[in-house]
DNA sequence: TTGAAAGCGCTAACAC
DNA sequence: GTGTTAGCGCTTTCAA
């Protein structure tokens, strides 16, 4: 079929045609030689091996493009995730997208991190995400956000992580078991009277975090009040209602998440309380680098590395059409820093 | 052309095709109408209509896949690092590659984090790069390693970044003028014998690094003593020997980044030193987390997040045929903490 | 204002 | 053993 239609494309890439061209064979037959599989078919041990030098020779790369738009499939993991970008002081989401990465490679995987523009419109975002890109989607959100459901009606298997989406399988851990935990601490060193620091708009997993603490609390005969929310901001100081309640007798502060923790304890340190002698606060997460901290505040461990991980695992059982639970709950377990 | 041949594809998504059908309309008029241009043509108000309802209500999603491959561009960076996962530990690499994202996100691309089994061949990992599914590619990984150049001579635009690699454009921080601020402050402090803590492997960044370090230190009078070089597994004990150079003297230590440091001052502590009382450790990084550190080691503040945004932007020059720099830069800045 | 046709590069049924 | 043909979904001349 002709030198004559075909001209080399833009970038001088070699093609299929290009070494079945030149070794006198047909298109198929390189590409049943180079990249896998037809039928029951056999191939001439002589004309393998002229494909394969030729191959080598033009410096033959098989166009993965094609490939997946014939075989409906990209070997290619999504990660669609709102809050924020990677960061050396968010642990949490580096440990996270590393047990994504993780998984990826042990599976054969790669990972898309999509972007978006701030001005793009949920359907254009659906668009995006659900173009044939990939295979499977990890989807990381505020649920409240209504896009879970939107998108677990498309075409693409999603699952969520870290927050339990209702309609997609989530991959969780167990803040449950975590806000328990840190309430049986805290009673065992004989606090009883306790006040919790939530964040603004807390997600899923935060909201059982301090449904569970709460409840574990009541359960053991502590008190607990609610201090003013945490901003968006990183920021940390305790309004005065605070301050007063603290002095109501308050023993103890637990936080939602480590960072704020920690801000918390440099908040108390600057009013000249001390930690944990004067006030103990509890966070959540247990992540740490190697950097010696001033303070090595009790929390609970959770394995976010090991989540992006499983997220992969079942995405993929989803992505081979098999079947996988609605929630999976990875464990997780308390540090007390003595 | 016929209902006869024509049937949904796997998973039943809405192409092109069927809206055309539905509308009573060819594809390519379709194509126009919802994906942009054509020509000089124009289509009359009623039929744009038609298709962009029958568009909504079949929930037609483009073929990202099958545009690329027409178009000859994925509108995907890929990265290629050959170092390790993402983890909360390395804060480095986070920052590094939430600069990717947030240059990527600027610039209307999607970041592709490639993954590769342990066992590929170098070609195979060639292959799998240069296989049309990223416009251009990010690399970071030991120059030495040789792979560089053999990515520089395929079709597909490659910057380095963090470490130079000769063969391609690179993005860099500003290694020398960090080993100079070290050696400067330390002699400004009053150190006259100094030893340094060199990684066991180290990347061209860090032989920069301690080249500039030891070409001012020897300037500014300092001697500089070289300890056992740190092992590949974050394992910072000093040897027997390192501490009998540390008793001759020696008043301040320089570690090859700010991790080492830590790890270097924890062990020093450890042996009832005190820092920087006792020893004096200056780093290289300067990230931080949220959490209040033990000491405030002073350290060489490097733009990591910017490198990253950087090379996006180069990259994306590139691709758009644009010269760019051969080597470009970032400035550093020294962080006393005092 | 619209349609027909070719082709991006690869794969898979089905011939011979 | 190997070639023919059709087609993945989209874009883009060119013709009508």
């Amino acid at each position: 079929v002709s030198t004559e239609t075909y001209h080399r494309n833009d970038r001088g890439r070699i093609t299929l045609r290009d070494i079945a061209e030149r070794v006198g064979v047909s298109v198929n037959t390189a590409s049943f030689v180079l990249n896998g599989s037809r039928s029951g078919t056999r191939v001439s041990e002589a004309t393998r091996k002229a494909i394969w030098e030729a191959a080598a020779e033009l410096g033959y790369t098989p166009n993965a493009l094609a490939r997946s738009l014939r075989q409906q499939r990209t070997n290619i993991i999504g990660l669609y995730c709102n809050f924020e970008f990677l960061q050396a002081r968010n642990l949490f989401l580096s440990d996270l997208v590393g047990g994504l990465q993780e998984g990826c490679a042990e599976l054969g995987y790669d990972l898309l991190l999509h972007s978006f523009g701030s001005g793009s419109t949920v359907e254009a975002l659906r668009a995006s995400l659900m173009d044939n890109r990939v295979d499977g989607l990890v989807f990381y959100a505020p649920p409240s956000h209504g896009f879970g459901s939107l998108l677990a009606q498309g075409p693409v298997p999603v699952v969520a992580v870290v927050d339990l989406v209702s309609e997609m399988p989530s991959v969780t851990v167990d803040d449950i078991e975590g806000g328990r935990l840190q309430a049986q601490y805290l009673a065992a060193r004989g606090h009883r009277r306790v006040m919790y620091r939530q964040y603004v708009r807390p997600p899923v997993s935060a909201q059982r975090r301090e449904a569970a603490f709460k409840a574990q609390a009541s359960t053991l005969g502590m008190q607990v009040v609610d201090a003013a929310p945490f901003g968006r901001f990183r920021e940390h100081s305790l309004t005065p209602n605070d301050l007063a309640q603290l002095r109501s007798g308050v023993t103890a502060i637990v936080c939602w998440e480590d960072n704020s923790a920690y801000g918390t304890a440099v908040e108390l340190d600057k009013l000249g309380l001390r930690i944990p002698g004067d006030v103990e606060i509890v966070g959540f997460n247990g992540l740490r680098t190697d950097q010696p901290l001033r303070w090595e505040i009790p929390t609970v461990e959770a394995p976010w590395r090991a989540a992006g991980q499983t997220a992969i695992r079942i995405l993929t059982d989803l992505i081979d059409g098999k079947d996988v639970p609605r929630e999976t709950v990875l464990p997780v377990g308390f540090v007390p820093r003595p």
